[in-house]
RNA sequence: GGCGCAUUCGUCUAGUGGCCUAGGACACCGCCCUCUCACGGCGGCGGCACGGGUUCGAAUCCCGUAUGCGCCUCCA
């Protein structure tokens, strides 16, 4: 039997970190078993937010590079197909109408029981289960009787989503046994939390995977952070490539507790990816990053920065701040001790050729002329020129800016700061 | 309130009766490296929610309590 997973979300807008984790399990279960993992927009009604919320749900998907089987499916669509099954619900008895909506009989007595890939043996009492409205009187289907309906026309053998849908499952057991249908089966992963263990929501910061694409984290860091929310492979790995979290994601490993979504591990994972990256991919993914944020700076420049802030910043969205000063001048904050500036442009002006090596060497020299530790020396001229005590490497920073440029600010610093300019 | 689920360092987790004086990672602290920052290396702090059992032996099994979360909608 091929396994088919399918990942459910409503068309909201865009698609939340606990959604995308939901994705993510579906995808790589499937993925693992050789399945397919079906996209199903689980809509109501036609609204024109619904066609901008399903792109944008495709467009993290694909961003995330979860990629689907078949056509995106609606539940608009199953709307007379989910009428005409209460229909015969209703003809044998299963339902019946009231004040114009249609109810699912429940049992009156015995339990509901499934066996959860997760949870474990799950067992419900028929007394909790109240007759359920699965048309409502203007004629749509509820979300308790289409979402299992759509399982079953669809053929999906394993439901996985988020526990907050452990008490729905009862009674969409019982709604595919009345319909005479096969039973999938069922993993309730566990939800995530923010920081303060409550729910995740917005005051917690970043909450859509869009918000963390802006901030600058990279679809492999962000998939491997999701991935192990909830789900780990053995006491000591982490890093995982997707083949590998492919390879080895299996349901069983999924624990049952809530997770708290934690924003520093997800940093220094995207910076630990982004430093394994080749440089000239990491130049590309820097481009691109700032070019979609606007930002109009000479590519040649970016791409000559990016070696140097490679090792230093942990996302994309660090790079303004830290590396803006190549592409406009930046007033420094501080006071600047204009002693050693002087002798500093003075030894640059000389320096042949104007790379990182000689400016290195010159500036030591310097140094020990002045009778300076080289940090005293240095962090002048580093203020001076980036306008900040904390920066990318200075000699390589020099040679980037050229001798012109790094000149005219030691000598505009000298004079009483540097004039700041539009940095966008 | 009812029902369900959960509970290992601050956080993510390993752990399925002896391998645990509980392992790894993030964060934090210290030292080293060092032109700042970061990276890297080394070290440190820090946890089995509580109470009863069961057992020669319990983080692991059972019962209770507490706490948290979820659902109880003609929302999904």
């Amino acid at each position: 039997m091929v396994v088919r997973a399918r990942f459910a979300p409503s068309p909201t807008g865009y698609l939340h970190v606990g959604g995308a984790r939901t994705a993510l399990f579906n995808w790589l279960f499937a993925r693992h078993e050789g399945g397919e993992f079906r996209l199903r927009i689980e809509n109501t009604d036609t609204s024109r937010e619904v066609a901008e919320a399903v792109d944008q749900i495709r467009g993290t998907l694909a961003w995330l590079g979860l990629d689907h089987d078949g056509p995106v499916t609606f539940q608009l669509d199953r709307v007379s197909e989910a009428q005409a099954a209460a229909r015969r619900l209703v003809d044998e008895g299963r339902a019946y109408e009231d004040e114009g909506a249609i109810r699912f009989r429940m049992p009156d007595e015995g339990v509901t029981v499934w066996d959860d890939i997760v949870l474990g043996r799950i067992e419900v009492p028929s007394e909790e289960l109240d007759d359920l409205v699965i048309v409502r009187s203007d004629g749509r289907p509820t979300y308790n009787f289409v979402s299992p309906l759509e399982d079953a026309l669809d053929g999906v053998t394993h439901v996985i989503r988020g526990q907050d849908h452990v008490s729905n499952t009862p009674k969409q057991l019982r709604i595919l046994e009345a319909l005479g249908a096969d039973l999938p089966r069922y993993a309730h992963v566990p939800l995530l939390n923010g920081p303060d263990g409550r729910k995740l929501s917005k005051r917690h910061g970043a909450i859509t995977v869009e918000d963390f694409r802006e901030q600058g984290y990279i679809p492999e860091a962000f998939v491997n952070f999701l991935a192990l929310l909830g789900w780990s492979y053995d006491d000591r790995t982490e890093v995982m490539t997707r083949g590998e979290l492919v390879e080895r994601f299996t349901l069983e490993r999924v624990g049952k507790s809530p997770a708290v979504f934690d924003y520093d591990k997800l940093s220094h994972l995207n910076g630990l990816y982004l430093r394994a990256l080749p440089p000239a991919d990491y130049a590309d993914r820097l481009v691109a990053y700032l070019r979609e944020r606007g930002y109009e700076w000479d590519e040649q420049l970016i791409r000559g920065a990016a070696p140097l802030v490679q090792e230093k910043i942990e996302t994309l969205g660090e790079f303004p701040a830290y590396a803006g000063f190549f592409f406009a001048r930046i007033e420094s904050e501080g006071e600047v001790d204009g002693q050693v500036l002087p002798a500093a442009a003075e030894t640059l002006a000389a320096v042949e050729p104007f790379e990182a090596g000689q400016i290195e060497a010159a500036l030591r020299g310097l140094a020990e002329r002045l009778g300076l530790k080289p940090r005293e020396a240095f962090q002048p001229i580093r203020v001076a020129v980036t306008g900040s005590t904390v920066s990318p490497g200075l000699f390589e920073s020099l040679e980037l800016l050229g001798r012109e440029e790094s000149l005219a600010r030691l000598e505009g610093s000298g004079r009483g700061g540097a004039r700041g300019s539009s940095a966008r």
